[in-house]
DNA sequence: ATCCAGGAACTGT
DNA sequence: ACAGTTCATGGA
């Protein structure tokens, strides 16, 4: 992590490549998303240190990440996890020139990778997060996901208010394990999916289900069982979780309708490509799989602006 | 109206 | 193993 240290305020240098327009406007893809605020081309966050609720400001000057404490001046373990938690955000450490390297090779990277220059994975580093968000996504529609996660999030997570602003954070996991389905369905969620939900709360409040214990994992296919032996979590959300909160970058949620979608376009079809034919396609893709799939994600929001 | 959405479990064969 | 059905509601 390449970061300095100037005691009320940190500065991150990302890695090139690195285009934080281009990140900024992944973040900024939902009119509804309630765990950040960008203003003025400024990120603002609320994140939990060691029990503190600590909100951050990260700005871009000259590329680099300057980010500030607006509320009050932050301890040095806090500016460190904070650091850290940004350089995750931002998946600052996967080498993208290799991908890059890869792309050259291949007619729809190519032209993706050109156009999005500099565009890293935003991850979710909260695994609790990155389960529950994955399950309010399926099978709907993503603007009614977000929705979802509105409402969540505002009934069940902690806030802070600073000036006009208030501030979420994602509930925890320990706070909707003592959740009943009944709690969510007035949310609107399907009593299927409130069950999922308060299941997996509780195997991760409980510490059997952790991000720690699925790194250690001996392989990515270890992670990826271990996942979906939780009801509610099929193949599709394993992968997302794969790719978006442990870093695998083989990661593939190939039935992903997204996915589908943007292949579709990007070939010119007049239909979905099938299974077997997206098969063909990302053989050439090994070991980028994650990140070819980010970017085509990418390639649908062009499309709605 | 009608179709489908960044799926997964359940049921029947 | 595999295919069909159910869940459940909002967006376009």
């Amino acid at each position: 992590m390449n970061w300095l240290d100037n005691e009320s305020t940190i500065e991150i240098t990302p890695p090139a490549p690195f285009n934080y327009e281009e990140c900024l406007l992944f973040l900024g893809r939902s009119e509804q998303e309630v765990l950040y605020e960008i203003k003025d081309g400024a990120i603002w966050k609320l994140h939990r240190v060691s029990g503190n609720l600590v909100l951050f400001k990260i700005s871009h000057h000259s590329n680099k990440l300057k980010v500030e404490f607006p509320i009050s001046p932050p301890s040095q373990v806090v500016r460190h996890e904070i650091a850290e938690f940004i350089w995750e955000w931002f998946d600052l450490d996967t080498n993208l020139k290799e991908f890059y390297k890869m792309a050259v090779e291949n007619s729809i990277l190519n032209k993706l990778t050109n156009e999005y220059d500099g565009l890293r994975m935003m991850c979710l580093p909260d695994l609790f997060e990155a389960l529950t968000w994955a399950v309010m996504g399926q099978q709907i529609n993503l603007t009614f996901a977000y929705t979802l996660k509105k409402r969540f999030v505002e009934q069940f997570g902690e806030s802070l208010s600073h000036g006009e602003q208030t501030y979420w954070l994602y509930p925890s996991a320990e706070r909707i394990a003592t959740l009943a389905v009944e709690d969510l369905r007035p949310l609107q969620y399907t009593g299927r999916k409130a069950e999922y939900i308060i299941d997996l709360a509780k195997t991760v409040a409980s510490g059997e289900l952790t991000k720690e214990k699925l790194l250690k994992m001996p392989t990515p296919l270890d992670m990826y069982q271990a996942l979906i032996h939780m009801r509610g979590v099929g193949a599709w959300t394993a992968d997302y979780v794969l790719m978006k909160c442990l870093h695998h970058r083989a990661a593939f949620p190939i039935a992903d309708v997204g996915l589908h979608n943007a292949l579709k376009n990007q070939l010119g079809l007049e239909r979905k490509p099938t299974i077997m034919e997206i098969k063909e396609i990302a053989a050439h893709w090994e070991g980028w799989q994650a990140y070819a799939t980010f970017y085509l994600w990418r390639s649908l929001y062009d499309r709605t602006l």
